[in-house]
DNA sequence: CATGCGTGGGC
DNA sequence: TGCCCAAGCAT
């Protein structure tokens, strides 16, 4: 019963256990909670600035229960700069339903994760796997990647996940599985460390031969452009730095002190309607304050 | 299903 | 120096 790519798994799981980083939520010791923090961290969010931010968090929140005592806005404070602070909120909201609906333990079914807020279909199954050694099939991009390139012999993957996608995953997911986890672990950390997005270390790659991309010569990605995303002067950046003054105060501030962040009116006042809406900011008495 | 959502580091 | 990204999610 092979499938193609299926000379994979092995090579990868040695090459995982020579050079895995230690990261503190790989360790054994490491709490469910702990594994559920790093994944809401790390969408989209390199390790590096993800690591001081995850003990600091630990330390002050050991358990969902501690979080979610606490007022929202104090995650969002606590976030600090890793962006897309919505995430901040969602974790907060997590950990709440974890108390109220969990009894404080982060659940280790994919269907109870995946309701939490938050928890999409690769964090949900990177939770099960990772936190409790259930077998799922964990695609996030470096596994994508890694497999476009090992099995389809392309650079880079579709734009979102397809039904093939799912079932190389599927079919290379070993039956054991505290394996299982372990595999998917290993293979987004060859992505991650390895086979990466640009400049790919291919003469480093434990793959090797078995590296369909590889062994077709590296051919150059010939799909649909993908879409390069802008920043400076958009309503992010804008949000950013309004949501950094509230951040660094200690209470409410007079909205008249957000103009010295934002210049543009307009896009200063649509700005700070979108963080209340979302719930980032609320209104007070003395101004504006995270929740 | 395409789009909006932060931030800082590497080349 | 800009440009491109880095363990996604919700709508």
């Amino acid at each position: 019963m092979e499938v193609a790519g299926s000379g994979l798994v092995g090579p990868v799981l040695a090459w995982y256990d020579a050079h895995a980083r230690d990261l503190p939520w790989r360790r054994a010791s490491a709490s469910a909670w702990s594994v559920l923090v790093s994944e809401f961290m790390l969408q989209q969010t390199p390790v590096s600035r993800v690591l001081p931010v995850h003990e600091a968090w630990l330390a002050r929140w050991p358990t969902p229960a501690d979080l979610a005592a606490e007022p929202a806005g104090e995650a969002v404070r606590a976030w600090g700069r890793l962006g897309y602070p919505r995430r901040a909120l969602r974790l907060h909201g997590a950990a709440t339903a974890i108390r109220d609906r969990h009894g404080g333990a982060v659940p280790a079914e994919y269907d109870d994760l995946r309701a939490l807020p938050g928890v999409g279909d690769y964090t949900a199954a990177a939770v099960a796997a990772f936190a409790h050694g259930r077998r799922h099939a964990v695609l996030d991009t470096n596994v994508r990647r890694v497999l476009a390139r090992a099995v389809s012999g392309v650079e880079f993957p579709p734009r979102s996940v397809t039904r093939a996608e799912r079932d190389v995953a599927e079919a290379l997911l070993p039956a054991d599985p505290p394996t299982a986890a372990t595999w998917s672990v290993a293979v987004m950390e060859l992505g991650a460390l390895v086979c990466t997005a640009d400049r790919p270390r291919c003469g480093s790659c434990p793959v090797g031969p078995a590296c369909a991309w590889n062994t077709a010569g590296r051919p150059a990605y010939d799909g649909p452009p993908r879409p390069v995303q802008t920043y400076a002067g958009t309503d992010r950046q804008c949000r950013g730095r309004l949501l950094a003054v509230l951040r660094d105060a200690a209470g409410a501030v007079p909205e008249s002190r957000l103009a010295t962040a934002w210049d543009d009116e307009v896009q200063r006042r649509r700005c700070l309607e979108s963080l209340l809406a979302d719930g980032l900011a609320v209104r007070t008495g003395a101004g504006i304050a995270l929740p």
